[in-house]
DNA sequence: TGAACTCACTGAACTAGTCCAGAGGATGGG
DNA sequence: CCCATCCTCTGGACTAGTTCAGTGAGTTCA
């Protein structure tokens, strides 16, 4: 590896100083341009160095705008149909919600076959951002069976969804069931969150149930994979 | 998006050639250079179209072997500590293991703050690779506190793990604890999977517990992220 | 028969540029 | 004070090549 001798040094050079901190998190880096002069090598190097460390985790990019370094991950357990902005503050980080979209349609055929539903059954769709420290780290899309919920339409739904099912409609979750899948992001989800389309995401793909065992919604997660950290303990599911 | 024109025409047709089953499992495609003259364009813009489709899960790459077709994800859940070769099958796949290497070290720092032990205290640590229809998929790393588990040296380390922590030594796994991380592959786990060192990988922790609640080990699993889908139900963990 | 060697082919890594489109700050007119 | 317009900076997407190093099939030779 003699030609390679150059752009480890930048990943490695950055790579020191996110952990020594002499970058911050959400610190801006010195634009593609501005670090193949300083490494004295081509963008197209590095842009695959910075690749590689969005790859570890370390960096992010946010389309035109620049790259930055990552905030550490937050641990989620999407077992524990949990308030997501009570999660993220006992993890001493500052979450926010905002309501991108809500649709009221007949499922489309992929929707019912995840909510076991006949066709021509109508659903509620709520399309909502997520941030962590003000970044946007989450893209969520959730699939409500609409004869379950009348009238959520009017709520404010940038609330918590789940203690919104249990104070409206006293629906508390008696089994949840989920995937995790590394995927590239759909156009859409994409542009919401700020990346390039096909860009890598960590989908998780929910299913819930009520106390009788129906099943009540589904939710489509599209996480930004360096913000993000599956962390399950079977000892809580007792 | 004049441009791209080609390129998006690229991805197109081989995706629709893989949904199409044109484009079979485990086959090769033609080379970079091949698919640069065939859709008349440079080998780095191919390499880009490529790399999207490994992102999307549908083909993946050899180091210097080339490219292929990625065959359907398999559903993996981390909280039945199952037997890895009986999932598999389950599943209609045929599995395989490999031993690499097997040591008895004293714990590194990070294991030791893993395990929760006291500094210079002895693990086995035990490298195995796992092949699903003949690719490998998996490496996997654990380390088990040596004085829970005497003389396992010299028993089949090929077999399952958790059948052995069962026959010999009356262990019954009754608490793990894991996390999946979108990460970069090391570099030994690079090579061993055969893929580019930084490439990306799903890492998952695990932390076993007795059924006297004890930690007894800790597993380091590397996937390839195209070849595996996390897939959990609560209901199964009453 | 089998081990060592050769060599064409593969992706990996690189150089050196061009053009495009979105983001966002500065500017200026009403 | 507000809003539109312009202009600069950003990464995205591309062209057109070169060199390097591992893979693996085929060949040679003891």
């Amino acid at each position: 590896m003699k030609r390679n001798a150059d752009n480890p040094k930048m990943k490695d050079v950055l790579r020191e100083q996110i952990f020594g901190r002499a970058l911050l998190p959400l610190q801006k880096l010195p634009s593609e341009r501005e670090l193949s002069e300083l490494f004295s090598t081509t963008r197209i190097s590095v842009k695959d160095a910075l690749s590689a460390l969005e790859t570890e985790g370390l960096i992010y990019r946010e389309d035109r705008r620049g790259w930055f370094v990552s905030p550490p991950r937050v641990h989620y357990n999407p077992l524990s149909r949990c308030h997501f902005n009570q999660m993220i503050n006992e993890q001493n980080r500052i979450a926010e919600t905002k309501l991108i979209n809500v649709s009221t349609i007949m499922a489309p055929s992929d929707y019912a076959k995840v909510l076991e539903l006949k066709e021509l059954t109508e659903i509620h769709v709520i399309e909502r951002l997520r941030y962590i420290d003000g970044r946007v780290v989450l893209f969520v899309e959730n699939c409500l069976i609409s004869h379950f919920f009348p009238a959520i339409i009017a709520e404010n739904l940038t609330q918590s969804l789940t203690q919104l099912y249990q104070d409206k409609y006293q629906f508390t979750t008696s089994r949840s069931r989920f995937d995790v899948i590394p995927a590239a992001a759909p156009a859409h989800v994409a542009k919401a969150l700020n990346i390039s389309a096909g860009q890598q995401v960590l989908k998780i793909c929910r299913v819930n149930y009520n106390q009788q065992g129906q099943i009540i919604d589904c939710e489509f997660e599209y996480w930004r994979p360096d913000a993000v950290m599956i962390s399950i303990d079977s000892i809580e599911h007792n």
